[in-house]
DNA sequence: TCGACAACTGAAACGTGTTTCTATTATGCC
DNA sequence: GGCATAATAGAAACACGTTTCAGTTGTCGA
C-alpha cells in the first residue's frame, strides 16, 4: 500500500529514527522562524537537519505535509501547558477568550514561523488530510475544555449547541490569521475582531 | 512608481488591450475549471490565451495574482446576477441563508475552479492585497445586502452590528470552503454548518 | 507620414520543490 | 559473525513559477 502520509513517531521503529524526525521539524521551525514560510527550503531543511534530501522526503512527502506537521507538533505543546492548569474565567466566554487571546499572543510572538505554518495549512490539499486533521483535534478538543471549564474535568460531554459554537469560532480564529498573516489586518485587528465574534456567539 | 497590482480593465487604455486581460482571465478559468490549480500554469494560461508569457506577467505579476482576479471577475458576476432580483425570505437569517446556499452551490459545480481560486485566495500575501480587497468587498457587500433585505434598496447604512455578523459569516465560509476543497467535509457538512452559523449569529 | 516610445513576442535561463537512481550504511535474523 | 533487506547519502535531473533580454510590432504626437 503507497502511503501519502508523513511518518509520525509512532510509525518509525528505533531512536535513530525518532530522532531524525526531531532534527528534522526542529530545523523546519528554526528556518521558519528565522525567515518565515519562503526559507523553509527542502535543500536547507535537509542539510540542517544534517539528512539527505531523499531521506527528508521518505519522512515528510512534500513541504506542505513537513509544515503542517510541525504545527501539530506546536498544537501538541500548547496543548501540554494548557492542561496543566484550569482555564480562569466565570463563563464559557471569558475562558474561550482566554484561551484564543494567549494562543495568538503566542502566535504573535513569532511571525514568521506563524506565517510558515498557517500559509501551509491553508494550502494544504487533500493528501494532507490526515495531518490537518490532528491539527483540527487539537483544536477542537482546547475550545471544547475552555468552554466547559471545570466540568471538563468530569468528562461531560460537550452538548451539539456547544460544538457548533467551537467550531465557528475556530473558523473565525483561522480567518482572523490568515488575515494577519497576509498582512491585512494588525494584531489589534485580530484581537478585536476574535473578542466581537465570542460576544455575538456566547451571548 | 513601481507596481505589484494587476492591471484592472479601468488601467487599461486601448481595447485590444480589455481584450487581452479578458483571454487571460478566460484561459484562465478554462484550466482552472478542467484541472484545477495545478493545471494553471502560467505558460499553459499564455498559449491558450495566445499570448507571451512576458506579457501574461505584464498584466498579472504573478499566478496567485492572476487567480484572485479571475475570482475577482466571477464574484462580480455572481452579485450583478444577485442584485437583479430582490433577495427572498422574510428574515435576515432566511436571505443570508439563500445568498450562501445559492453562492455555494455554484462554486461546488465546478469543484476545480473552485479549488483553484480558494487556494489562490487562501495562499495569497500582502502584495495581493488590492486584489483581495476587491473580492472582500464584494462578499460583504452581498452579506449586507441580504442581511437588510427590501430596506437596502432605500440606502440604509448597516449596523456596527451587521458588519461583524457580515464579517463572521463570511469567515466561516471561507473556512468552510477550504475544509470542503481540502476533502475535509462533504457539500452537506458544508450546507450544515453554514446554516448552523447563520442560527447562531442571527437570533 | 515619420519618429519615439511603449507593448509585445519568443526564447533562454534561474530558483526551488520534487523525483530518481546508484552506492553505501545500518538493522534484524540465522 | 555473516547475510538479506531496508534505510540513507549524494548527486543529478525534471517541472513549473519567475525573470531577463534582444528583436519586433503597435501607437501616438508632431
Amino acid at each position: 500500500m503507497a502511503t501519502v502520509s508523513s511518518l509520525t513517531s509512532d510509525d518509525l521503529g528505533s531512536a535513530a529514527q525518532r530522532e531524525r524526525r526531531r532534527r528534522i521539524l526542529d530545523a523546519t521551525v528554526t528556518l521558519a522562524s528565522k525567515g518565515g514560510f519562503d526559507a523553509v527550503q527542502m535543500r536547507a531543511v535537509a542539510e540542517l537537519a544534517d539528512v539527505a534530501l531523499g531521506t527528508l522526503y521518505r519522512y515528510f512527502p512534500s513541504k506542505i505535509h513537513l509544515l503542517v506537521s510541525a504545527l501539530a507538533r506546536q498544537f501538541e505543546e500548547t496543548e501540554a501547558v494548557l492542561t496543566r492548569r484550569a482555564i480562569p474565567g466565570d463563563t464559557p466566554a471569558e475562558r474561550v477568550g482566554y484561551v484564543l487571546t494567549r494562543a495568538t499572543r503566542g502566535l504573535q510572538r513569532d511571525p514568521h514561523l506563524t506565517e510558515a505554518l498557517t500559509r501551509a495549512f491553508m494550502f494544504a490539499d487533500s493528501t494532507v488530510a490526515d495531518e490537518i486533521h490532528v491539527v483540527g483535534l487539537r483544536l477542537t478538543s482546547m475550545l471544547n475544555r475552555a468552554m466547559q471549564g471545570e466540568q471538563y474535568v468530569g468528562g461531560a460531554e460537550p452538548t451539539e449547541e456547544e460544538i457548533a459554537v467551537a467550531r465557528v469560532i475556530s473558523d473565525v480564529w483561522l480567518a482572523a490569521l490568515v488575515s494577519w498573516v497576509t498582512g491585512r489586518s494588525t494584531t489589534d485587528d485580530v484581537a478585536d475582531h476574535l473578542d466581537t465574534a465570542v460576544r455575538l456567539l456566547l451571548r
